[in-house]
RNA sequence: GCGCCGGUAGCUCAGCUGGAUAGAGCAUCAGGCUUCGAACCUGAGGGUCGGGGGUUCGAAUCCCUCCCGGCGUACCA
């Protein structure tokens, strides 16, 4: 597999400093890099050193590529021929029994192929949703849930020792407008209150003053008004009694806000298979006095001043475009303290790795809190942010408008009940994180399931178990990892699939890397597009015949594709159904 | 204005550290599959990779510049 890879690049690194210090050149070499060539008659491999070399050596890339080709000692007969072409591209194919040792290689591993150790148990935090307990989460939170589980399992499909992390802030202004939200609608539940009309709300400057039906309207400004809200009323109404009319709307009524908000939060998080190590208040920092701590070091670093009533970060002297308040005039710390103090306690936690998902409109801090971090003597590279852009959702060809304010935007569980757990998470998943993403509403939930490319991948998978049903009533069953003779497996389309197995550890190094699991739905797609096509054509090639010897080889490596598929589909944390 | 992210087929998007004829799904058109492993398969059309310059053996990919779109640019979180 990228054994395979690994080998066959060394010898090509042996061959290279032959050549080089036959020509009396003594600098180190230029990193010998293989590429699988996206033309089938161009080899397995294909490698570009020649072409780099041409200036230095003064030779002609093609000239170089041959001298190359002859020094490549192939002691382990890995290789079948390599030549060299075009421009200077050296090509080579792999003996093909080299390719059929891939296939063993899937079956002895099973649910490990493709798992690493590049992480080295190293712990590595992720940190996502982080959503606030305002209200259901949209599709925007949706997105980045699924977006960090797969970082996550990606890591820890690679060795590292990974904990997830939800971080919130259950105070501030934010939460006291919720609890202001929830009593006016238990207030109006009660009677003591009517709703505010609509044309008020659109002009929260009215909303407090003008009386509807002889009633105070007690909706805030900026109040929270989706119908979870009653719900919230309705609930603490059964629970408590209707004798809360004199208590404040930072007290019970905020409290039964956030336990009922966190809870369904939580529900969600779980119907989308996401569940998290840590929940991280931000309250607890505030009160370990750590707010403190942290302003005290960064002044002691020079890095803070007073001006104008109010205490600043000196980022400019960091090379950032200002400088910031971290402490308000009034003596209240912006967001910004909190967060770096948080993150100080992320690096104190012994973690290697820290990798901070967030929205596109919540990036523009992280320049700031990463340089705080290195005044506070931590290594700024440790720490990583992933990006991601927002969701627009079509349907019918128009984009379905979504406003928080209005409380007209779709949550993940309207979501994931019209499309199911599985389309919702590849679909959010599929696209690379720094672009828009356009959730197709109608083809998610296409219920012919015809063009649907989460199914399409499953249904590849589930026809796998379908042919081991169907072999097992034959009589038949797939091999041991050594019992078959794989030099049956002789078909282009065979050898065509057996290769895309054996990318796939490489394509999880890759995906692991750029933090970018949607390499792996597409690596998905393509498979189950070589796979399904060659299942079909049963009348070319069925897998149970009457040859018991071909019967058991190609079981072999129906198997290996459906242990490929199965892994693939546990990192985006898709189910990997046997029959469908 | 400045910053970040996008601009690739009619639509939605891939394209690994620059590589040889730019790929996939959907849609469209033409066929196959008369349920066996058929929720599938085969084929076709469709592109000046936003425009322009540059770097080099070679650029969708790197640099510069301009245009378009999203987000951000608070002593709000």
């Amino acid at each position: 597999m990228s054994d395979v890879r690994h080998k066959l690049s060394e010898q090509l690194e042996r061959a290279l400093l032959a050549l080089l210090e036959r020509a009396g050149d003594a600098d180190p070499p230029p990193p010998v890099e293989l590429e699988v060539p996206r033309q089938k008659g161009h080899g397995d491999f294909s490698c570009n050193v020649a072409m780099q070399l041409a200036k230095r050596l003064r030779k002609s890339p093609r000239e170089i590529g041959q001298d190359l080709v002859a020094e490549l000692a192939d002691g382990e007969g890995m290789v079948g021929r390599a030549e060299v072409a075009g421009p200077g591209f050296i090509n080579v194919w792999l003996a093909e029994d080299r390719w059929l040792d891939v296939l063993r290689g899937i079956l002895e591993a099973g649910a490990r192929y493709g798992r690493a150790d590049a992480g080295k148990g190293r712990a590595v935090q992720v940190e996502f949703v982080s959503a606030n307990p305002t209200g259901p989460l949209s599709t925007g939170h949706g997105r980045q849930a699924v977006l960090g589980d797969c970082i996550a399992r990606l890591l820890d499909f690679s060795g590292w020792n990974v904990t997830r992390e939800y971080y919130f802030n259950d105070g501030g202004r934010q939460m006291r407008v919720l609890g202001e939200s929830v009593k006016a609608r238990y207030l109006e539940s009660l009677g003591l209150a009517a709703p505010a009309p609509e044309t008020a709300l659109e002009d929260p400057e009215k909303a407090w003053v003008e009386a509807v039906d002889g009633k105070p309207v007690r909706f805030p400004k900026d109040g929270y008004r989706g119908d979870y809200i009653r719900d919230v009323a309705e609930k603490l109404r059964g629970d408590q009694g209707d004798d809360l009319a004199d208590e404040p709307a930072t007290g019970a009524f905020l409290a039964a806000a956030k336990d009922v908000i966190f809870a369904e939060i939580r529900a969600t998080l779980d119907s989308i298979d996401i569940r998290f190590d840590e929940y991280f208040n931000e309250k607890s920092l505030y009160d370990g006095g750590q707010l403190d701590e942290v302003l005290a070091q960064m002044r002691d670093a020079g890095m803070i001043y007073d001006a104008e009533g109010a205490v600043w970060f000196k980022a400019t002297a960091l090379g950032l475009d200002r400088d910031r308040v971290v402490v308000r005039s009034n003596g209240e710390p912006t967001y910004i303290l909190p967060d770096i103090a948080y993150h100080r306690d992320k690096y104190r936690r012994g973690f290697d790795t820290i990798i901070d998902v967030q929205g596109a409109d919540h990036v523009e801090q992280f320049p700031f809190v990463r340089a705080a971090v290195g005044v506070l003597g931590f290594d700024p590279d440790r720490l990583e942010i992933v990006m991601h852009q927002f969701v627009t959702i079509t349907s019918g060809g128009e984009k379905v408008k979504q406003s928080t304010r209005r409380a007209t935007f779709v949550t993940v569980d309207e979501l994931v009940e019209e499309v199911g757990a599985d389309v919702f998470r590849f679909f959010m998943v599929e696209r690379k994180a720094e672009g828009h993403l356009d959730f197709d509403l109608d083809l998610a939930k296409d219920r012919n399931w015809r063009k649907n490319p989460a199914y399409y991948v499953q249904y590849a998978h589930a026809r796998s178990h379908g042919i081991e049903r169907k072999a097992a009533g034959a009589g038949a069953s797939v091999p041991s990892a050594d019992a078959f003779d794989a030099s049956r497996l002789d078909l282009p389309e065979e050898i065509e699939l057996i290769r895309k197995l054996g990318e796939f550890p490489g394509l999880v190094e890759r995906a692991t890397d750029v933090r970018a699991p949607h390499h792996v739905a597409y690596y998905l797609r393509d498979l189950a597009g070589l796979f399904n096509p060659y299942v079909q054509d049963g009348k070319r090639h069925r897998v149970v015949s009457e040859d018991a010897e071909l019967t058991a080889a190609r079981l072999a490596l129906m198997r290996a594709a459906q242990i490929v598929l199965a892994n693939g589909l546990w990192l985006l944390g898709l189910s990997a159904p046997e029959q469908m």
